[in-house]
DNA sequence: CCTACTTAGTTGTCTTCGCAACTACTGGTG
DNA sequence: CACCAGTAGTTGCGAAGACAACTAAGTAGG
């Protein structure tokens, strides 16, 4: 069948498999983490890039970015966290202004559990699916397609409309 | 403390740089629809769904699960659509208790406008990031996970309760 | 025909997130 | 030192989605 318009276009069709892709899979983690760990899968997220974290600790703002989070989601999220005993906030002696979200000992504890099953789940996963060149593969281009669009929202954040030009100092 | 396990496993890494990559493309398409068009991502996600299908129609269902959305979801998405008047409600007339999401002219005439600039906007950023050759490797590999994680996510739809699930996958 | 079971879609309710406005602090300039 | 701009994080508010309970319609079995 010929539909013209739209469904010719691969890199249409690249991105809605994108968009799939990751929903799916979401799901697909989201069912077991809350069935055998009471967490939601974007909590999951968050902790998991504490625990990964030297110190078990980042920045509010670092941690909003990584978790693909705005500042206000990742204040709403941590208040969760924090009322569930797993991450405490850590005023920053440097920079008052600044908070630290860091993992709490049950938070550690949690975490010491449910990684190794979440791995293993994803191992599972994708060992269903891909052999380890074409997982490498993949990889590496998300990687090269995350830096890209990471950069160009972080630009628009940046111009309000059109490009400045007040000259002299920055 | 050895935060050996995470940050090592490669796995664990391509399912982050998947979310990271999705959300951060989902941004930058959004911002320009709500701009251009005061479309969400979602609706327009729905709205294209509807016209690469001949007769720009879809079952209520089958346009859920394209969508990525639950039906209740799905049926307060058509809801919106409905009161901007690009979509309309059509009763199946071999099964009264279904409906067809319709474009309206208003509908599709938005689409005929949208989707040029958008697919413009889509070649434009994954051409400043990926050769043909690799993207059509992308999209060859994030085909192959979304069946396979479709497929999984239906099976356990499937299975209500107690139907052990130590069998794994097949 | 009538009662049960199933399916398609909708609605009530709760959670989560983004935007915009706000507070608190920092740093640079006169 | 006072002031002003910029930054980190939080809060009010509204939009959107999931889950579960529900309605309506089709399907079996007696």
């Amino acid at each position: 069948m010929g539909r013209t318009t739209v469904t010719d276009d691969g890199r249409m069709t690249t991105v809605g498999l994108l968009f799939e892709s990751s929903a799916g899979l979401r799901r697909l983690f989201q069912r077991r983490l809350e069935n055998e760990r009471s967490l939601s899968s974007q909590s999951f997220d968050v902790l998991i890039r504490l625990a990964r974290t030297p110190g078990s600790e980042l920045r509010m703002s670092e941690l909003a970015a990584q978790a693909s989070l705005t500042p206000s989601g990742l204040t709403r999220s941590v208040d969760r966290l924090q009322d569930q005993g797993l991450v405490a906030r850590r005023v920053c002696p440097e920079d008052r202004r600044g908070a630290f979200a860091v993992l709490t000992p049950a938070g550690q504890e949690l975490m010491d559990q449910a990684i190794p099953d979440h791995l293993a789940h994803v191992n599972e996963v994708l060992n269903d699916v891909f052999t380890a060149d074409e997982e490498a593969t993949l990889a590496a281009l998300l990687r090269k397609l995350r830096d890209h669009v990471l950069d160009a929202n972080a630009a628009y954040g940046i111009e309000p409309e059109e490009t400045d030009l007040c000259s002299g100092a920055e």
